[in-house]
DNA sequence: GGTGGCATCCCCCAAAACGGGGATCCCCGG
DNA sequence: CCGGGGATCCCCGTTTTGGGGGATGCCACC
């Protein structure tokens, strides 16, 4: 997994981007110790990106939740302004939702805060080597979940649930996204349908506990 | 602020709990260099509470967030099995409710893991001498809330808003919690009227969006 | 002993949502 | 070229909600 032609002696660049002091220190610590070479450190999701365009490392190793960019949304610009760097999640939280969203921005590694901290370092050669890491922990939901009901909501419907949340009304919704309220009925239990929920209120529920909205 | 009449080469015990390595690890590190003795080290709930006990550290620095036991019922018990220790949340984030919550508790000492590390000393000193500590950012945003509105909602209103989210309907509710329908609604409608929602969906997305429910 | 908050129950009525249908259009992939 | 999924719109009959109103008992606080 882990050795893809080169071994664990190969200079690695990477750039660390966390909003909590104690992990930035943390992190640089272990990953210095171990023969990475820092080049840069972050407080949010701008300055990191500015960091990584400047130092161009093999590896990005960014929260998810930062203040000003997100992790995910910081991957996806990240491929356009350093397309040679790996972006590898290190977060606290990770769902189904999170983990298939940042997969698809490009990131190429995933690891939980909750997981000793070799793995971080198991992440990094991981995809400085060409490879992904994937927490075994979110590796094991995301198989769970293939299996299971999916529940994936259409851009559509997420729009109506979204407006549903802030009070709206279906005339309401209609009117802000230019369609009838007819429509948005539709939306809606198409939505209560996926999401297996008796009352719209309770899709909205889900929808949020689920992170498909916010 | 800090010296109520020891100065800061007072011998301090502590234990700290937090479920991510590096966060524990990081903390470790900077609290042994500055002096503070560091008693006990925990990765979840129970076993924070086992430290204390046996330890009766004069604080405890735990993570809000964690297995098994969060950090604020784990004060409450920690309250009994260990009068003398003062118990400080260092936590990634941090709302309203929560605050207010963990006060209720008697959490003496409530800092964000984004804030510099020195705070994490100066709370730990702040109530190690008697006092209590709270984040300059969560500080700000009670007192704002002091302000405007409350919208804290009773016991019955948050039982009818969690069965609500879970998609049961108005007489369903009443079946559950032997009242009936009618009332129901006027507990939903009361719950509306707190949280300033036009529809009861917007009050249970409020209501998750707030912590106020699960 | 009053005042206010909480929980409980009841009524009415207009408006909205629900739960079934069915229907058209467009676009993408097999 | 046809199927399927998405988005759009429509109808009908039943049930629920929203927004008023009022009423009772209880308990705590002043």
């Amino acid at each position: 997994m882990t050795g893809v032609g080169s071994a664990g002696k190969t200079h690695v660049t990477c750039v660390i981007a966390d909003d909590h002091p104690a992990v930035l220190e943390a992190v640089a610590e272990y990953l210095g110790q171990a023969g990475v070479e820092i080049v840069g450190r972050a407080r949010d999701g701008e300055e990191a990106l500015e960091q990584i365009e400047q130092w161009q490392p093999q590896v990005a190793l960014v929260d998810v939740r930062m203040p000003k960019l997100g992790g995910i949304e910081l991957a996806r610009r990240a491929a356009r302004l350093a397309p040679d760097t790996s972006v590898v999640l290190y977060t606290g939280y990770g769902d189904r939702a999170q983990l298939t969203e940042a997969l698809d921005a490009g990131v190429r590694g995933f690891v939980l805060k909750e997981a000793p901290m070799d793995d971080l370092l198991r992440a990094l050669h991981a995809v400085a080597g060409g490879g992904t890491y994937v927490d075994p922990v979110l590796a094991g939901t995301l198989a769970a979940s293939m299996g299971s009901k999916d529940a994936q909501l259409t851009q559509r419907e997420r729009d109506v649930l979204r407006l549903l949340a802030d009070g709206l009304a279906n005339d309401e919704i209609g009117k802000q996204l230019f369609i009838s309220a007819e429509t948005v009925r539709t939306h809606v239990r198409k939505a209560m349908d996926k999401l297996d929920a008796d009352t719209r209120t309770q899709a909205v529920a889900r929808a949020l506990r689920d992170h498909l909205i916010s």
